[in-house]
DNA sequence: TGCGTACTTGCGTCATGGTGCAAGTATTGG
DNA sequence: CCAATACTTGCACCATGACGCAAGTACGCA
């Protein structure tokens, strides 16, 4: 029961580089944080479908979440990378940056695939018995 | 590259439910999360670097904090269908599901493609003024 | 200059989630 | 059966974040 605990493992060097490989530079958790919330997911679709710049007002009809929070979703969501804005006047457009999240998305599909033993031929990279 | 990607259902009740085009189906807030947060990026790029399954005592020492966060980090990335585990006797391993997890990053790539309107011409749906 | 529109921001509330410690379960070996 | 190993779970704590309301700011127009 009361056994001894495993006291937090003493720091090595490549923990405190933190470095694991491509996967490292691919998974952006600011990125998938911002796409992890359900009214973002819904706004980004909005937008998307639009296939155009949306004001914040219009992408506002499309959920049932005050006008402030739609604000507040896509102010996170441009600081984020997913969309990018563009004030016109007194209007804040707001548009999907298609070319650069693709890009981030098919990157860290590339750097896993790069890890995994059955496609990329060089996983399996640890064999000291420890892990990284 | 332009692999058949299926086509949006026509005006179906799913529409007006908030349905809004094939980024729906590939955006899934579930994934996202469990990609989002610092020390799960870790334990992921600990065992893709690995390039194999790893047990939850060796994943553990990459990272500095407490076991029995591993442990719950990796049972939810688990029921999030990033990793994969598998019982062996009293060791628990857990790899990294590279076909699923490429499949899904790749199916939203492809589902923003769909909907931009330089690459994928049917951009646009949405004429009425509003948007949704 | 005053007013309306379009959006942002401050604030309080509430729910979720990450963390560590301690105790619990499951499995293996003596 | 007992003890050790490997992992899971209950609990408390605290930070973060999503939300709505209300007030504030920025801009265009008459």
């Amino acid at each position: 029961m009361t056994q001894v605990r495993k006291r937090r493992p003493p720091a090595t060097p490549k923990q405190a580089a933190g470095y694991c490989g491509p996967v490292d530079d691919s998974l952006d958790p600011v990125l998938f944080k911002a796409l992890s919330d359900p009214t973002r997911k819904s706004l980004i679709a909005c937008i998307a479908k639009c296939g155009r710049g949306c004001s914040v007002g219009e992408v506002a009809e499309c959920c049932s979440v005050d006008f402030s929070v739609v604000s507040r979703h896509l102010a996170l969501l441009a600081r984020s990378g997913v969309l990018e804005a563009k004030k016109e006047g007194r209007t804040m457009y707001y548009r999907v940056r298609y070319a650069e999240l693709c890009r981030s998305l098919r990157s860290l599909a590339d750097a896993l695939e790069e890890c995994c033993p059955q496609a990329g031929a060089k996983g399996g990279a640890c064999s000291n018995g420890k892990c990284c």
